[in-house]
DNA sequence: GTGATTGATGAGAGCGCTCTCACGCCCGGC
DNA sequence: GCCGGGCGTGAGAGCGCTCTCATCAATCAC
């Protein structure tokens, strides 16, 4: 046990109790803002825990009520890839916003390459009352069975067909796509290409989805597609890629901000002018879109509501509300700046 | 209890005990690897918990154990600022490299604006054996009493002034500026300026210092200095200033590459060529160092190794380790690219 | 005044695990 | 053959809390 051994021990409710001159049934009512307790004793109760200095423990009050009134974050990402990106950043302060106003508590577990035998064990081990999972990659199923462990709510619709009934938060990002490129179509753009999403991630194909649409409803050939993998650098070779194999486009589509960053670097690095000689929408509005010298013209998405929305969605299903819809689409909007 | 009472129960050690014929203790025995277990027991046991598939209750073990196997990361920063930077990213990724070879859990909180309260109660409530700090500003104070909780381990000279025998890894900020700024002197440059981090961190002070020492001791003046906060934004506000203020300097020394992307992109905008005009040196050598369009010339801090590390301390102290050292320095080195 | 009712409190049985201790077995020594 | 010792195993007492149920006093109706 060691160092914990020599630390002064943490009071206990049986402490307080004596200290109150009460049981312990009515200190654990105190403290779980029972209203069937005189006020008076209520008072001397209050006044024993600020004496004591009196924390409830945690796996003690977890063992028995069978609940730890804490949720985990689920990221099935690569550490790197979910740190750089302002739109998770954006999320997670969502589901923050959500969860500080009720007493659940987050776990974030970026469950990326290693062991993810260790994160499953972890969320099954009954640390957790529900998850929230983000960046669900096409295979990643190692998420699916937890669904029948705890309540589980997604971010992003999930690819795995396994179910209809599982709950998600989306963006429409078909619809958005959309908006986006009928955008460089109504500015008179006409070879318009594209840097893609990963095509294993439902916001890479929907994307991609939306893309091809606006162009064959407008009658439009599709000029150019590179894969991305919603990095700057990835961005970045792709549009090297891109420029060589078609270099007469006049506008580029990039699935998210960050990757639009890496291919506004080559853009300028080759000497082409944005907006002039090439027009770029990109997506997301995150930070990102105004940090370069070219602010971005962007599809915006609601990602801090997102993540409310999420953690609101998972507390709800936590308390037994029956009425939670399964399938959350959140609408986007395009955001005019200067690069398209 | 809602939802979690329509789902199957988790089986019990008990239940494995009965399962495979043998004590509650045996299971026991079993799940932590005692060695006094005879070898065919050990595989029925086992046989008996895939059968199961049975995990352990980590709330009844931490219960009985006093031990929870798993620590915080606390971040008392701002999400945005936390996710933002990927200095952050290679510290966490650190950490878990190490955390990952043992049976430790990582618990983020990023305690920023709202309730720290909230946080000294979950970390109080006995939820996590250690805990590991990050960013600390001058005056977040809440965290110092922590220390006399559980073993803390701070990223970061902490700037309470409550105890020497505090633990803490650092890198040697001093002389990382030192060696920045000699490589300007070096250059040829005279009229050096600095965008600072914010003065109430450490990191922020002793850049500032090393800058102010290279000077120094190479006899020139200090030509401008702006406050900055470690953000790209903030840093390009600062240079705004800067430039106004002190035209004429030929070389800049930026605390973080994260600020340097926000200054070369208003030393771009304002058409002052780097190096030619202005030199720029900054600190961090993270991915942001090699993003933008000229690759910068910067101090390379072991961020990576730094986490690595601390987690590795934190560990030796929940492990009674009385051998661990106090203060851990790591070196910096300059890594020459094009910016200067 | 009696019995029924309400409301605050306490007693006590777990929650699922760990850990100490005692027990029974088999071995070797004399 | 007896005893001491080791080793593997089981019994059982908690860990600090919640929650049901019983208790007891005060209130009310008649």
């Amino acid at each position: 046990m060691g160092t914990r051994s020599t630390r002064p021990p943490q009071p206990t409710l049986e402490m307080v109790a004596a200290d109150a001159g009460v049981s312990r049934a009515t200190v654990s009512r105190v403290v779980n803002g029972s209203p069937k307790v005189r006020p008076e004793v209520v008072e001397s109760v209050n006044a024993a825990i600020d004496r004591l200095n009196y924390v409830p423990n945690r796996a003690a009050r977890s063992l028995a009520s069978h609940q730890t009134q804490s949720v985990a974050l689920v990221v099935p990402e690569d550490m790197t890839k979910f740190f750089g990106d302002p739109y998770f950043a954006a999320v997670v302060q969502g589901i923050t916003n959500r969860l500080d106003e009720s007493d659940y508590t987050l776990n974030l577990l970026v469950a990326s390459s290693d062991p993810r035998h260790k994160t499953m064990r972890y969320l099954r081990s009954g640390n957790v009352d529900g998850a929230l999972v983000i960046s669900h990659h096409t295979g990643d199923d190692f998420v699916a069975n937890l669904e029948s462990t705890m309540p589980v709510v997604f971010g992003g619709r999930p690819t795995n067909h396994s179910g209809e009934n599982n709950y998600f938060v989306d963006v429409d990002n078909i619809a958005g796509a959309i908006s986006g490129v009928q955008h460089l179509i109504d500015l008179g753009r006409r070879r318009i290409g594209t840097i893609t999403g990963p095509v294993d991630m439902p916001a890479g194909i929907d994307r991609l989805t939306g893309f091809h649409q606006a162009l064959s409803q407008a009658g439009l050939e599709v000029a150019a597609i590179e894969h991305g993998d919603f990095t700057a650098a990835g961005a970045a070779a792709a549009t090297r890629r891109l420029l060589a194999n078609t270099p007469d486009i006049d506008a580029l589509f990039v699935a998210s901000d960050l990757m639009a960053v890496g291919t506004m670097g080559v853009l300028a690095e080759q000497g082409r002018m944005v907006p002039g000689d090439i027009a770029v929408v990109s997506f997301d509005d995150s930070p990102a879109a105004t940090s370069g010298p070219i602010s971005l013209t962007t599809v915006s998405q609601p990602s801090k509501e997102m993540g409310f929305t999420m953690a609101d969605l998972l507390l709800r299903l936590l308390a037994d509300d029956e009425s939670v819809p399964h399938h959350n689409i959140m609408p986007t909007r395009l955001i005019l700046r200067d690069s398209a």
